[in-house]
DNA sequence: GCAAATTTTGACCGATTGGACAAACGTTAG
DNA sequence: CTAACGTTTGTCCAATCGGTCAAAATTTGC
């Protein structure tokens, strides 16, 4: 039974604090938690290491301050997957909602994947506590769509890992794909035809057999 | 016009080479390459640090030297894709061989996956140009058979891109693929499972409509 | 306006890092 | 056997790392 501490906060740790995490994103993102630097963080943040230091007791600590807060948004749109509405509409919807994060947030998506990649050494109770419960909760629901015949039948985890994996893609390996595709089309193109695919791929497959 | 160095090479600098590299894929795949000490790597591979560099000269050279080759086992199954085939059959065979690399090559997936994640620093070259010039190919083989109607019409890069994420979703983020679905089934069962799943999710939506 | 509390800084520390180097040790060809 | 060559090791180094600390500067509450 842990007590939730006071952490009563002056108005500058509060700023100060956001723009360190903001400016740590960016940074851990980019290198990894070992690959990333006190120095290159405060210097991100505009401020000297040992007054970083005054706001985060240690760079682990702002790497688990940053994790949580992540996982929170990064889960928002799964959560939202609802019982009651249209499987189709809801679906599309998700992956609308998945690939719009991977374009608005890439940062946050590859300081994820650095994380999983290194084998989750921080986060590894949230996956397979509130992850696999929220994933495990919204599986039945698609598995009920696929029982009543409303989508087509599959294994809906591994239909739940084919939308992340496709999604997340356009942010993690975002320079693979700049790479193969050119520069002909600019970002916003690249993920016009991006939505166009995974609705297609996705959607059409899903559809019950007329 | 480089010219090729002879590289003469002693029994023994073979072999040492080829266990430093094992010992370095491991450590690299788990680390990144920041991450990973060169004193890491000469203890996985069995020497002292010294020892080690005397067979490579830094560690940038472990690296370099280890991404080249992963690059060419890497394409290897997309290479394969051929023109004459049944469409349906190519593709197949190729979601499979790559499934089949996720499993048997999941530190060579995450060593790839963490080289782009941190911005492709070391092969930006290649991916601009030996694997453009592959995907393009084999990008334009697929495009002939939806004008031929032989698989419905969709972006063939994008349908690259997508079974590349499927497949290796499966050796990077493994973490988290076996918390969500927990010990249930051993990682035989898994890769099954997921098999049919990608098989049905590609090939059934690629099938024309009847 | 002033004392208390908060914030910022420069100097510093021990540990770890990638890498150099020469000396010692093996191996091999003649 | 031995000289030449290939291999291994212990020692060392400068740079960088995460983090501490006391003192200085600033802000805040009254």
């Amino acid at each position: 039974m842990e007590a939730v501490k006071p952490k009563r906060r002056t108005r500058i740790q509060t700023e100060k604090r956001e723009i360190i995490l903001e400016a740590a994103l960016e940074v851990f993102a980019q290198h990894g938690f070992r690959g990333a630097t006190i120095d290159q963080i405060a210097e991100a943040a505009g401020m000297s290491k040992p007054n970083l230091l005054y706001y985060f007791r240690s760079k682990e600590d702002i790497h688990v301050t940053l994790m949580h807060r992540l996982l929170e948004t990064w889960l928002a749109p799964l959560r939202e997957l609802d019982d009651i509405g249209d499987p189709i509409t809801e679906l599309r919807s998700y992956i609308r909602r998945k690939l719009e994060m991977a374009r608005d947030y890439p940062r946050e998506s590859r300081l994820f994947a650095n994380e999983i990649l290194q084998g989750a050494p921080r986060v590894m109770p949230m996956l397979e506590g509130e992850l696999k419960e929220l994933v495990d909760e919204k599986a039945q629901i698609i598995r009920g769509w696929m029982r009543d015949g409303r989508i087509v039948r599959t294994d809906p985890w591994h239909l739940i890992f084919a939308i992340w994996a496709t999604t997340q893609h356009y942010a993690d390996f975002d320079v693979q794909v700049r790479a193969v595709l050119g520069p002909d089309r600019g970002a916003e193109g690249r993920f016009e035809d991006a939505a166009r695919f995974l609705e297609q791929l996705f959607i059409e497959g899903l559809k019950p057999k007329g």
